[in-house]
DNA sequence: CAACGTTGATAAAACGGTTTCTCACCCAGC
DNA sequence: GCTGGGTGAGAAACCGTTTTATCAACGTTG
């Protein structure tokens, strides 16, 4: 098959036998013609394979039907879910999503937002690996809508997390509703906002007794922690929330080498529900998710509504996670289980 | 800051005192003028923030500086380095990338070249995670060209992958010069182009009694065939090559389990350099490293030569892997690590 | 001094659509 | 028969840039 010439609208208009004016808003449905005229034009340009040229139409409409997504989440652990949740919102549309990647370099970020406006981008979401850190670009006073996912924005903007205190509330409830007394947690550095989230749901729920280790985000780290746990005097933990799946796995491969079992002995949950951690690990880990797809369309939408004009209202929205049973945490109350699952769902 | 009206080229010509058309041709370093107007047109259009449109300039010229960039990984794990490599070779020409996964639906995919086509991009590059599969798209007769990255093309399309014989070769080559005599390879799924390049070098290097178990892609696999190994009759292998890095995780826990010493009594070697995985597996494993990120960097520039108009000679590129030595295969040569480094370097 | 090539700059025509205006036409109402 | 309003369609302007064709001014040359 040779290169066709690509069809133009003016193509459509001279077969059909219109002028280009009517040929346009036949096939916008705008404007005022005949029925038959309408029909006639659209099926012209249904045979003849007409698409027409989206650099064209941008020009003279407002929008290019295009939006940059914008992160510092190389490895793409945090985005990448976040980016398919956005494709999917958006492909419907016809909205194309430009990635940029920048790292944490400031110039970089600043080469690409410009070629993003340069391009016409009818918005730009800024998407994170971090929700107490800031993108190292100034979006703020852009002419383009920009919404903020699971990174942290200026007090007015738009911002969309995890709402990492509801799916640590849920996950410890679950361990104490599976009966177990003494759960403690094991997590990352105080440093992090997500860790202080965690922490608060943690003592909340378990009230007396609640212990806490922080440590890097390693399975090292996981280790390091049953090591001090058992090797300490006292009765030891019968259940132990994680911060993360990798902390969680380090876990759980601790306890497997000290002959405690799990989950006889010792109930655990992760957080992230990390599919490639969680799902290997010996027994497979229950995980808390925290549903970034989910997060992705929904940042999908609102950047949509906000190209098209409509009003959005400002704020960090959190968005629910959810408890991901699998088998490191027991099935004592298998009755209730499906039960929870259902409770726990968005 | 007031959401500033976007600066034309016409302001500038009007600020600068000369027509459009000359403000147009001191800017792009075209057309004949003195280099005193040109200096002024440019300082003005500097002073001025004055930025193209990129649109209106694609109208014109026939190119977009945008490339569509396809890939069915949706995970990332492959893809993700090659976007990356891609990325940083088109950033500072300007171009820009526009992302679509598809998984493995080919309608998703039609739709993606459609708006890609739509939008007038200058290139695709398509990017699989198994380079004996094609993507759910057929790119053979856009009049736009195709790059195929780690993933199968049409006979004569220009198609990059890694070379797995060699990276497998200097795995293997570098448990032999350790010493071990008796190398085993544990690897992948049969049906696997990549599983028969890698054994073919395998079997190349060890020759007489070489041994290959073939298996799923999991850490799971890696436990049961050492259990197959260690509980048969005879010596057990002092060196093991995995097929992945996930493989040669559950490898090395399962010996680790069994009381065999890593890398003391047995040196161990992955494949794809997963750093996730790597860095955690104790000890951390030595792997193959497929240079991911280059192969985009090539399939960047690859595209931008094909985009400007110049020839590029079809055909399969295959791209050199590394060895990246950890502790997972010992040091007892380590006079000559640095050595061998250098020498396996790209 | 007329003819001519260069030089620096401009007007105008693309690029491929959308949108606003204008207008011819038809039919109803007086 | 004249006016007026609604209807269907087209001419033309526009979006913001690049590019081609044109042109005046100037210096050179025979």
């Amino acid at each position: 098959m040779a290169k066709a010439e690509r069809i133009r609208i003016y193509d459509v208009a001279r077969v059909a036998g219109v002028s280009v004016a009517t040929a346009s808003k036949a096939l916008n449905d705008t404007g005022r013609m005949t029925e038959q005229t309408r029909d006639r034009v659209k099926q012209t340009a249904a045979a003849l394979g007409f698409r027409p040229n989206a650099m064209a139409r941008a020009l003279t409409q407002q929008r290019s039907f295009t939006i940059g997504l914008l992160t510092n989440d190389t490895y793409g652990r945090f985005t990448l879910p976040v980016m398919a949740g956005v494709a999917e919102a958006l492909v419907d549309q016809g909205v194309s999503v430009f990635l940029c990647g920048i790292e944490d370099d400031a110039a970089l970020g600043q080469i690409h937002v410009d070629a993003m406006r340069d391009k016409q981008v009818d918005g730009i979401i800024a998407a994170g690996k971090r929700i107490d850190r800031r993108l190292p670009v100034d979006l703020s006073n852009l002419a383009i809508p920009v919404v903020y996912v699971f990174t942290e924005g200026p007090p007015d903007a738009i911002t969309l997390v995890s709402d990492d205190e509801q799916g640590a509330r849920e996950a410890v409830e679950w361990l104490v509703q599976l009966g177990r007394k003494r759960v403690v947690h094991i997590t990352g550095p105080a440093s992090f906002a997500s860790v202080k989230a965690r922490e608060t749901a943690y003592r909340d729920v378990v009230g007396e007794g609640a212990q806490v280790l922080n440590g890097p985000w390693s399975e090292a780290w996981g280790h390091e922690a049953v090591a001090r746990l058992w090797d300490a005097e006292g009765p030891h933990p019968d259940g132990i929330f994680c911060g993360n799946d990798q902390i969680a796995r380090g876990v759980v491969d601790a306890l497997r080498e000290r002959g405690v079992d799990v989950p006889t002995d010792v109930s655990v949950v992760g957080f992230d529900n990390w599919e490639i951690v969680a799902a290997a690990t010996r027994p497979p880990l229950s995980s808390v998710d925290m549903n970034l797809k989910e997060m992705g369309r929904e940042a999908g939408r609102l950047i949509l509504q906000l190209a098209e004009g409509k009003a959005v209202s400002a704020g960090i929205r959190k968005l629910p996670c959810k408890l991901l049973v699998r088998q490191s945490c027991g099935s004592a109350l298998r009755a209730s289980h499906s039960n929870g699952e259902a409770r726990l769902g968005i």
